[in-house]
DNA sequence: GTGGTCTAGACCACA
DNA sequence: GTGGTCTAGACCACA
């Protein structure tokens, strides 16, 4: 499921923690699922357990997992909520940057027919 | 003119390098038009002047500013096209970011609609 | 009469400790009752048998319980005093944390406030 | 300023969050304070520099610091108030506590004498 | 087996 | 110098 790109500038734990939002956005993981335990994904993928554990660290502190020691790393109820709030935020922002390009000078109607493009495919 | 803000996580250097853009775009700055020297704008702003260099440098790499040895770095003639098709290059990147978000089930109208009301103000 | 919280950080078998403590405390366990059956309990709250023998080893460790081979656990007749002088014990030890709280600023008159509205309800 | 415990159960980089948060409640830490490097406080304490990093990351997404790579870490502005939240915070989890102990039987009144002679010295 | 903590040490970007 | 990331590997408590 999961794959890193250890070429990437993003940082391995961050790739780890985005694919796995990615998953809980798609249905793919749902609330009460279990994790791929720490040293067990850390071979699937060939990373250093520290890694991962920094990942599922801090899927917990957002909310996102929740640590059972001895059990495993599950999704927490909240998450595809949490989720789903923090992709709304993410257009917010994206649209505030849109914006700020019209004040560099790009015209806005160029903009909304580059987006519609882009959007149905 | 250009104001850093030390407690961002962007580096100073690229804070530095975006404003300059940004004026560009903006008009304030024009092909020809001589750059702060390092010295002066590391005092003027209190940022190490290595880091003033790096930002200099960038920019000439990206074809942005020439430096004339003894006399002080200024804009290119290419700058300001360069600057324009990059900040395409953004916009087309940021659409692909939104058009993402919709394949994590985000409606399609919907980031239209939003969109369109950042941009109407 | 158990209930266990499989999510909850404070280990199972320390769970276990804390209600059979508990129950003694509040006197629906007295000395020379017998406590279920490692075996029976296991399946009754669905807990791996070795944590319940370890909730019963330590409570043996404290001369809380008695193992009785071939028979099974029961309250000592000590239990309930060892009980009362531990609650006692955890009163003060709660007061020192609370003393701590007043080296940090917060006012002595307020705390003694908070408490008595808390324990008249 | 900070000394650890090797031998507590407590894990150090606990043991170092805690006194920070102690030494921002007694005041000797103010926002805006630069905390001791990570490098720096690695060698004074003689404890490994990934620790202190994890210690310092917590204080971070609490709120209580902020990074700023290559220049170090800053107790933030909204620190002593966090602080000051959560000490009331865990004063009202203490009263809770105590309010337990006479569900267990514990004299209501017993319980605010021994809190006044601890309070009074 | 599963998570939690810690050490030792390396390499990178940035100031 | 300062923080950020990562690997390798050890030891512990708990299930």
């Amino acid at each position: 499921m999961i794959k890193v790109d250890v070429m990437s500038r993003v940082p391995i734990y961050e790739q780890i923690i985005n694919q796995i939002k990615r998953m809980i956005s798609l249905g793919f993981l749902k609330a009460g699922d279990k994790l791929e335990s720490v040293r067990s994904l850390s071979m699937t993928i060939s990373v250093n357990p520290n890694t991962i554990q920094k990942a599922y660290n801090e899927l917990c502190t957002t909310n996102i997992a929740i640590s059972v020691p001895g059990r495993g790393y599950f999704i927490s109820n909240e998450a595809p909520e949490i989720i789903r709030n923090s992709n709304m935020a993410m257009l917010d922002k994206l649209c505030d940057q849109v914006l700020d390009l019209t004040n560099l000078g790009i015209d806005k109607d160029m903009i909304i027919e580059h987006l519609k493009k882009k959007l149905n495919g």
